[in-house]
DNA sequence: TTGATATTGATTATATTTGAACAAATTACA
DNA sequence: TGTAATTTGTTCAAATATAATCAATATCAA
């Protein structure tokens, strides 16, 4: 009973009665009450749930109506698995960088209860932020209908007068050659948030993993961490260039 | 029962009662009294109902700053007489910038089908206008959560490295010694918008004119035009001092 | 294997929550 | 206005939860 057992536990428990109890908690998942409470102080700290005296409860997930983000997003739970990883990279007080991919808009849902700085081009990302615990800043320019994002030159120029400590970042394709873009204008974004972040990872699920498409636009030093759910062995590569892999299950 | 399941539980009297009573409380949660007390203190003391004798009655829903998602805005049609007006003002080409009045959102459905740039810090704005002809540009900057829009000197910066043939935008009060905003923050963008716009157009409804309101920000000769659904005599001296006066049905 | 690191549990000291008793303040009512 | 009833704040004690420290165990890389 690791981890990651317990913590679907504690969350099956939350989702249907709305609570946990520490005491029931240990009792029932077999575990002494201080390894039950350091479990919910780390879920807690991750704002994913709230903790009480003797327990804790969900956080209520004020729900608003998004009408125009599009969450009929393909492979939704692998993007989900990658971005819990994310999301537990993710300090109170970190400064972060979001861009527009669809992999990093999924990471909203996990950190709407954390106190940060959040700096992002995407539209989706914004609203699907507005009235949480983030704090935002919004990079300004023209808007990119298709994308519904903020590009060009002005965009670029706003990211540099930032500075974050970690980029949660999205490409099209990524192999031992470096990264590829489907357009210079993704490209020149996702430089730029990687050139003014203490730390960029970069989310891209399996399928992106070997794919050159379009654009080569930076080698791979651009990029400190990789979180994807592709196969160890395939990964292997990439970490003997330097980069860190964090694989989500 | 702890404090969190209790506080749900308070919640759920108040929003369906409207009041609570710390005999029935106490009684209905299987809690002493002093305990019933102490808890509508402490969500008093956070500002979260009203403590009475004997119990606590709900705050105010004090409206929130989601005017654009409730779109039932006061004056809904002077405004939008005003914004008519405003609208006729603006041929294919221009390239304008709006701010984030209430008064000015207003103006989003009569040019939805213009062939013009907007340039606007309001993200109630950029929501009315995606996917319409118009052609978006987002000021930049950190999102002030209660206007629901950019400010600050990133997003006067941003403003200044543009310009505009025309301005629409909105104060909080006008007099003959000049304009008035709520916040120094409101003033910088509104001067800043007025000063990178060819001609610059204030929209206020009668209410406002001849309102004098915390900052005098800027004086009268920053507007080349006013429209305003107040009476032509009251609009006399605005015009004398050089103002133009466009009179909203 | 070994050593280093992380996880888990036991023990003890500290902090928090809760309720009871009583004095002080407020309200209700004649 | 004055008196009784009620509500409130304060202090204290008991129960319970938590944090801190240290030891035991598991995990992992070399």
């Amino acid at each position: 009973m690791n981890f990651q057992k317990r913590k679907q536990k504690i969350f099956e428990e939350l989702d249907s009665r709305g609570e946990v109890d520490i005491k029931k908690l240990a009792a029932e998942l077999g575990i002494a009450e201080i390894t039950a409470r350091r479990d919910l102080n780390q879920l807690a700290a991750d704002g994913l749930l709230y903790r009480t005296h003797g327990g804790a409860v969900k956080v209520n997930p004020q729900e608003r109506p998004h009408a125009f983000v599009n969450k009929t997003a393909q492979n939704a739970e692998v993007k989900d698995a990658i971005c819990r990883v994310a999301a537990a990279q993710i300090q109170e007080g970190d400064i972060i960088f979001m861009d527009c991919g669809s992999t990093v808009f999924r990471l909203c849902q996990f950190i709407k209860n954390k106190r940060i700085k959040v700096i992002t081009n995407s539209l989706p990302v914004i609203y699907e932020l507005q009235d949480s615990a983030v704090s935002l800043n919004i990079i300004g320019g023209e808007l990119d209908d298709a994308r519904q994002a903020m590009h060009g030159i002005i965009a670029n120029e706003h990211i540099a007068r930032y500075r974050a400590t970690k980029a949660f970042l999205g490409v099209d394709g990524i192999s031992l050659n470096g990264l590829f873009a489907n357009s210079e204008k993704e490209a020149g974004i996702t430089t730029a948030f990687a050139g003014n972040s203490a730390y960029t990872y970069l989310l891209c699920d399996a399928g992106k993993i070997g794919r050159e498409t379009y654009l080569n636009f930076g080698g791979l030093d651009i990029v400190d961490a990789i979180i994807t759910n592709a196969g160890a062995e395939v990964m292997q590569d990439y970490e003997e260039r330097g980069v860190k892999v964090l694989r989500a299950v």
